[in-house]
DNA sequence: GAGGCTTGACAGATCGATTTCCGGGTTTAT
DNA sequence: ATAAACCCGGAAATCGATCTGTCAAGCCTC
């Protein structure tokens, strides 16, 4: 391996000399400078990135958990990210935290470790204990998907997302619902509150499948889906808003399967409007969250805050407006 | 930051011996042991990895290169990757070339230099300038996605994958073909090969766009299919293969547009079975790769050749067989 | 009880960068 | 001409771990 070291030999300079010219922290005569960057090239020198965190505490790494890979809206975000992230010479970390808290712990604590500059989290619940560990260990972090006190955060609001979907549904003279995700979920709130501040009744909004969302790909959400609907016969229209669209998606070809004509019985709405929505039949309408957006941000602030060092100011609530995309399924 | 330094005061021993309690690498009283332990945990120190993997030149860490993040495809990998590492206490830093071999230099590069204790990648073309610098520099590397000499592999025949659907297209009685995705892909050459061996016309392969299938996500395939369709008069059944599903999904999309009957007029087939096969409608038949399996083999592969040290042994090629999964569309 | 062997633990070198401190050489001001 | 201000660049300390060399203590064996 070809070290600062080298590079000073051969250029007749002292390794202090190759770090200046390389981070242009101090002024170097150009003669010298060009010497340098002559061997720099010449040797195809690279710095052991390792030695370098570790002397400037700095390791241009952000770690990035999220709780799927999988699902397209996770996907499109983490591709954002990454893009954002190298355009500004970061490296991404990725950890997949599978939804469930005890990870995100681990997760946290090892990329800590990894003395990364920062977080990018996609959490699961408020009840999170990372969410403790990011305000007392003033780890510098941007949550995205939700929106807490106290802590940076790029997201859609969701609540507002319930709300749109739950509009919706009262515009189309729906009267009984069904929420297929977890009980705690902002978006179900938003969407029980519209509803019952509408008049609706409490008893005609169901719940099904509360913990587990995150192992929503489709058969998870279809089978669900399945065992719900069967068991639960559709009188009057019903109005199924999902945790997200590979659920919805599963809710979709439940009520296929099982002979309910859609949107005619049972209108269906998904959540993120990833591209699953336009590149089904029938398209599924869905609560759009700009992606690109949410990761180019999120990137953003985090790096900002990284580089100007600003710990202590005030948090940052970068919140976007959800937007109801209206589709064939309602 | 907590050290090592510390917990040695705090335990009253030598930081070596500390070391030597966490990495278990040589015997320690268990008296000793025990009381390191008890200050870890009460400190909650975790060792700073910048440090070890200077000291070691070790950093438990995988860099992953992939074209494409939003094809499920390679989420779907990425996923596996990421759990088998994590299980096997690695790290994943993911950096996305997009196609470009411009990137893929860079990225490796630059992870190289982040001292990753081995490479999974997926690349894009056997002209790779990355391939030369793999064999040169002895950095250990599994590839994905395609078969190389003298490199690890995980991965299926593409070559087979496309004979797989010349067969299939055969047996429909099929005489005239397209293919969308690029010229140079295995996948062409084993569909051609297979086709031009039992009789067909060259003059009746077409094929449609050739450069960017990465950035293929639903709208170019659909618009690259639209703009042949439209010009292009079916007169006899046509048999389309797609570089990959998205692409494949917006043949079907543009073909629905122009009224054109799947299968009747038009049979489509795409690539890698990912979940959006069975999630629209007409269901599109695929060529199924083992996600999980290439995940988890390629990180087996690469985790062993780190741990045996065992770099200058022949390469491993996992071929695994693709499958067809027949469909609606065709 | 002396010599040989194993085991446990320490001090200190090392990994490859960054960064501080300081001295020598130029330029500018008086 | 002398003092002051400025630039450059080198030597050495530092970051926080790993790892080697060394030595002391404990246990046999004869």
């Amino acid at each position: 391996m070809i070290t600062m070291k080298d590079i000073a030999r051969k250029a007749g300079v002292s390794q202090a000399t190759v770090s200046r010219v390389l981070s242009g922290t101090a002024a170097v005569s150009p003669a010298k400078r060009a010497v340098v960057m002559e061997w720099v090239r010449r040797l195809d020198f690279e710095p052991n990135r390792s030695a370098r965190s570790l002397a400037a505490s700095r390791s241009h790494l952000i770690g990035v958990m999220l709780p799927d890979l999988v699902n397209p809206y996770f996907s499109e975000i983490l591709s954002h990210i990454e893009r954002s992230a190298a355009r500004s010479g970061y490296n991404v970390i990725l950890a997949n935290s599978e939804g469930s808290l005890r990870r995100e712990r681990e997760i946290f604590k090892s990329l800590k470790a990894r003395q990364v500059d920062g977080f990018l989290a996609g959490l699961v619940s408020p009840d999170s204990p990372v969410l403790n560990e990011i305000l007392k260990q003033r780890v510098r972090t941007v949550v995205i998907t939700q929106d807490y006190e106290g802590i940076d955060c790029v997201s859609v609001s969701h609540f507002q997302g319930g709300k749109l979907v739950a509009e919706h549904f009262l515009e189309s003279g729906i009267e009984e619902f069904a929420f297929f995700g977890p009980e705690g979920d902002e978006k179900f709130l938003g969407f029980r509150d519209t509803l019952l501040n509408a008049g609706a009744v409490e008893e005609n909004i169901k719940v099904i499948g509360n913990e587990d969302w995150w192992l929503s790909m489709l058969n998870r959400g279809f089978h669900r889906a399945r065992e719900y609907l069967a068991s639960h016969k559709i009188d009057r229209r019903l109005g199924v808003m999902a945790v997200n669209d590979p659920f919805a998606l599963g809710v979709v070809h439940a009520g296929q399967e099982l002979g309910i004509r859609i949107p005619k019985e049972m209108a269906v709405v998904g959540f993120d409007d990833t591209f699953i929505c336009v590149n089904t039949r029938p398209t599924l309408s869905s609560v759009s969250q700009p992606t690109e957006e949410i990761g180019r941000l999120a990137v953003d602030i985090l790096l900002k805050r990284i580089e100007s060092n600003a710990g202590g100011e005030t948090d940052r609530h970068v919140c976007l407006e959800p937007r109801l995309v209206h589709r064939e399924t309602s």
